[in-house]
RNA sequence: GCCCGGAUGGUGGAAUGGUAGACACGCAGGACUUAAAAUCCUGUGGCCAUAGCGGCUGUGCGGGUUCAAGUCCCGCUCCGGGUACCA
């Protein structure tokens, strides 16, 4: 039978739709479940890109696999379908995101369904969807009434936290205060980004290295806006200590660390000369006090225009204006040379009772540790170049680890900076009472820090580069805050039965300049009275995309719940995540955020596990081809041509380089995958993003692979399909050998998710089967088992033409005989030297002193060893043989 | 700068410290065909030799460990990703 794909992938397709045949099971008491999780697109108007069906073919493989190993299997797909492009639209064009998003959805589904792919669709879900976002408004609320012990190290209701006494006796509005402080959620004044093309506020996050916003490309600005705050700074330390059980790759955990940014250290008092209030500064490096010859403070502290004297009045405001016009790219730019000025006055250094000056200077930072620092130049690069420039004294308190002579000297002078380890020079004081000369780094940072402990001038503090989560955008396409703001300041959230609070209709959706949400426009939705009459404002922020993300899994496992967000004996049943696929630009935000929510979930006692994604993979990108000029520029597929394995312009005939990049529309490079499903099938798709490499690495599409993929299928369909090749009988001990050798690879291909060489192993059966022209009934089938998670459709046909009736899905993978691996014989290589010089058939149970002996008497033997005995030879039984001649 | 990852034929890639280049593409030659496509067979890292056997060399560069290194260690180069005055 000639392979014609396009008949049997829509009767399989049918099949598996009219059969129900990836339902869910709903027996909870198989121990055996494996909850197979993708990335859920955004449903963008372009339709499927070649880049989700290798994350999805994937899982999909596994998935079948599982199925077949006798796993329930739980393998759902759904929209994350708020977003910006719909919104962009309606502007636009004024009809509903809505409209829009859902056509996309239609595309989306239609594409995957094509590429026969095992999701059970009773389980999908979209994030815009009221009886979705129901939930993600309910979880927001559990952040609203949720606090953090740091000394549980938990979440817990705040109707737990206890308010201390002072707060209490000043009355209910302190209470409420001081609650407020508690939340993981709350409302508040911040300096955020701003994208004024865009019209919206960005987390840190979504802002670039350059200062634009990552969407749209464009700088953004800062303002300030009352805004939804997440404390997700206080999980820190659980969302580092929750990796060390988690089978990810470590890059991506290194990633999350970095991004966390764990660093230990003190907070150190300063008193600051003829002031009340002190100058507490965070520092790493508490030993090198001794060497903090000045201090430095960032122009936005509270204390700074407050500390400057008079005389230095007008020149630290003018200052302080000048680097608030900066943009952070100016400020934060290695290159640009440090500013700063003084601000008249001085602190006291609590080590030697030494006068410092105050300076203040934008290379500190407001939002990291106190916004102030005390500066070592000798021992910090960046007080040293400051130091350098101002004339600032540089005191180097550390006698350098270094061997150069001329080196030490130059530090030991204060000519060079030093941050490595050494031994304290200068760190002694007899007044404070505090020596640590002599000491080593690690012991001089332990010695001082006990001793500020001790005299109550500091304490040791560990500091995290996490911020706080900004968490509300001014758009109307997310899900609505269920929040309201009265007017006499009070801050309620929305009851349970009050949920979901829906999109109001609107008429135009464009948001308004001064950073107001377009739903501020929706009076009637907007104005709400209680029943005392009190009247109030409903929040027209709408949440950031990230949110209908960040529990998505959840809702797989119970989609049409009403009452509960879902389920706890299923809950129980599914989580955690056994394995999610999808790229890696999402290994910071997206799983970090998701990470977070699911541990307060865990705390408040939603769900059963600390961590929601068991393994985590990511894919890699698939680039394509795109050509350029010999002086680099950039042209467009479109206009090169091949000639002779070269590439030239079609236009200016120039010769071209051909190159690797991203798809994109500019470079007409785009591949998309409805067209190889029309010309090759849905099966050549699958196997071919598969056999293109390694899942995890980024690899440029090759349309001619394309081809070697449809071959193999071609063959395997001619080969099985035709029963004259199947016969009763014993099978070839040769052919059965190699089909356990492929069962065995395949299965271990699988699990650890190698497709490309489970492919190459498939393709090494098939090509010996074909050359012997026969198999057994059992042979054929096997094969056709092991093929079906990678090529369904074909494998659900070939089992049928092999007279077996329904679906192969659920038919028990084939076991491996180990009894027709056995070798009877072995060839052994045999190198003289590590040298490769011929190779003997021996026996495979053959004792070592045997083979030793045979390979010696070899008559080849004698060329390599000029007839003298060896001074050794090493056996690996079943690998080599290596004579080593003197 | 710092943190991660990578570099293997013309191409994508394979290889528990143990036969480098599996499998596939491409290319060359052949069969079938009036011809082409499709299909099938053979060859295919480089250099040398060749009637035939064969030999040398080779995994970004330079060292090292080992009987044996693409794989481990040290020092570089280049490329990709992340991050960026984080005290």
């Amino acid at each position: 039978m000639e392979y014609n794909f396009r008949e049997i992938e829509k009767k399989w397709q049918t099949y598996w739709e009219k059969n129900k045949t990836f339902k869910t099971p709903e027996d909870l008491t198989n121990p055996k479940k494996c909850y197979v999780l993708d990335m859920f697109p955004y449903p963008s108007g372009a339709g499927l890109h070649v880049g989700h069906p290798e994350g999805y073919t994937a899982t999909d493989i596994y998935s079948r696999y599982k199925r077949m190993k006798g796993y329930n299997v739980l393998h759902p797909m759904g929209w994350d379908a708020f977003g910006l492009p719909a919104e962009q639209y309606a502007i636009q064009t004024g009809t509903h995101p809505a409209v829009i998003t859902n056509k996309n959805c239609d595309i989306f589904r239609r594409q995957i369904k094509e590429l026969g792919l095992s999701y059970d669709w009773e389980k999908e879900i979209n994030t815009t969807d009221p009886g979705y976002f129901k939930w993600t408004q309910w979880i927001f609320i559990q952040l609203y009434n949720t606090w953090f012990d740091e000394e549980l190290q938990k979440g817990r209701p705040v109707s737990e936290l206890a308010i201390p006494e002072e707060i209490s006796r000043q009355g209910a509005e302190k209470i409420r205060d001081y609650t407020n402080s508690r939340r993981l959620a709350y409302y508040d004044n911040a300096q955020v980004w701003w994208c004024p093309v865009c019209r919206i506020v960005c987390a840190n996050e979504e802002v670039l290295n350059d200062g634009s916003h990552e969407k749209c490309g464009n700088v953004v600005e800062k303002r300030n806006l009352k805004q939804w705050m997440l404390r997700i700074p206080l999980y820190a330390e659980r969302l580092l200590k929750g990796f060390d059980n988690l089978n990810w790759p470590e890059g991506i955990k290194d990633m999350q660390r970095n991004w966390i940014g764990r660093s230990t250290g003190a907070e150190v008092d300063f008193r600051i000369d003829g002031f009340e209030e002190k100058l507490t500064v965070f520092t790493t490096r508490p030993d090198t006090l001794f060497g903090a010859t000045y201090m430095v403070i960032a122009p936005e502290h509270q204390l700074t225009s407050r500390i400057t004297t008079d005389e230095y009045r007008d020149i630290v405001s003018s200052y302080i204006k000048a680097s608030s016009l900066k943009s952070d790219l100016d400020r934060t730019d290695l290159a640009k040379e440090k500013t700063g000025v003084f601000t008249g006055r001085y602190a006291i250094n609590p080590v030697n009772l030494k006068q410092i000056p105050i300076w203040v200077a934008d290379y500190v930072l407001t939002g990291y540790g106190t916004g102030a620092i005390m500066a070592v130049p000798a021992h910090d690069e960046r007080d040293f170049e400051f130091a350098g420039k101002f004339g600032l004294p540089i005191t180097c308190i550390q006698d350098p680890d270094v061997t150069d002579p001329g080196q030490r000297k130059r530090i030991i002078e204060g000519l060079e900076c030093w941050t490595e380890d050494g031994r304290y020079i200068n760190s002694a004081n007899g007044i404070t009472g505090i020596d640590i000369n002599g000491l080593n780094k690690e012991a001089g940072i332990e010695k001082i820090t006990s001793w500020l402990e001790s005299k109550g001038l500091g304490k040791a503090k560990v500091n995290y580069k996490l911020r706080d989560w900004l968490f509300s955008r001014q758009r109307y396409w997310g899900e609505p805050f269920p929040v309201i703001h009265w007017e006499d300041g009070e801050i309620t959230v929305l009851s349970e039965d009050d949920l979901p609070l829906e999109l109001p209709p609107l008429d135009k959706y464009l948001p308004g300049e001064s950073g107001e949400s377009p739903l501020a426009h929706a009076t009637e939705w907007l104005n709400v009275t209680d029943e005392k009459g009190r009247k109030g404002r409903r929040e027209t922020n709408t949440m950031p995309q990230w949110a209908g993300s960040c529990w998505y899994y959840l809702r797989y496992i119970d989609p049409a719940n009403p009452e509960k967000i879902l389920d706890p004996e299923k809950e129980k049943y599914w989580m955690p995540v056994d394995l999610y696929i999808g790229g890696a630009e999402h290994a910071v935000l997206h799983l970090l955020y998701s990470r977070f929510w699911h541990k307060v979930l865990y705390d408040l006692g939603i769900v059963s596990t600390d961590e929601p994604y068991l393994r985590l993979f990511n894919q890699g990108m698939i680039l394509a081809f795109a050509y350029e000029t010999n002086s680099g520029a950039k042209v467009s597929a479109d206009l090169a041509e091949e000639r002779d394995n070269k590439y030239y312009h079609k236009e200016t005939g120039a010769e071209l380089r051909q190159i690797v990049a991203k798809m994109s529309k500019s470079l007409k490079n785009v591949i998309n995958p409805d067209d190889v499903v029309s010309r090759y099938g849905a099966d050549s798709l699958r196997l071919y993003e598969m056999f293109l490499g390694p899942l995890e690495v980024t690899k440029p599409w090759d349309d001619k692979g394309v081809k070697g993929v449809f071959g193999f299928l071609s063959r395997a369909c001619r080969f099985f399909s035709d029963i004259s090749n199947i016969a009763e009988g014993e099978e070839d001990p040769e052919v059965l050998k190699s089909l356990h050798q492929t069962i065995r690879k395949v299965e271990s291909d699988i699990e650890n998710l190698h497709f490309n060489t489970a492919i190459s192993a498939m393709m090494i059966f098939l090509n010996l089967v074909t050359r012997k022209g026969r198999v057994t009934r059992e042979t054929a089938a096997a094969f056709t088992q092991i093929l079906s998670p990678f090529a369904p459709h074909l494998a659900e046909e070939l089992r049928s033409i092999q007279g077996y009736k329904g679906t192969i899905s659920f038919i028990p993978w084939p076991e491996v005989n180990e009894e027709y691996l056995r070798k009877e014989v072995f060839e052994y290589p045999v190198s003289f030297n590590g040298k490769l010089r011929f190779r003997i058939q021996l026996p495979a149970e053959m004792e070592r002193e045997d083979i030793i002996k045979t390979v010696l008497a070899d008559e080849r033997s004698e060329k390599w060893t000029g007839g003298k005995p060896p001074a050794d030879v090493i056996v690996v039984p079943g690998r080599i043989v290596n004579v080593v001649v003197k």
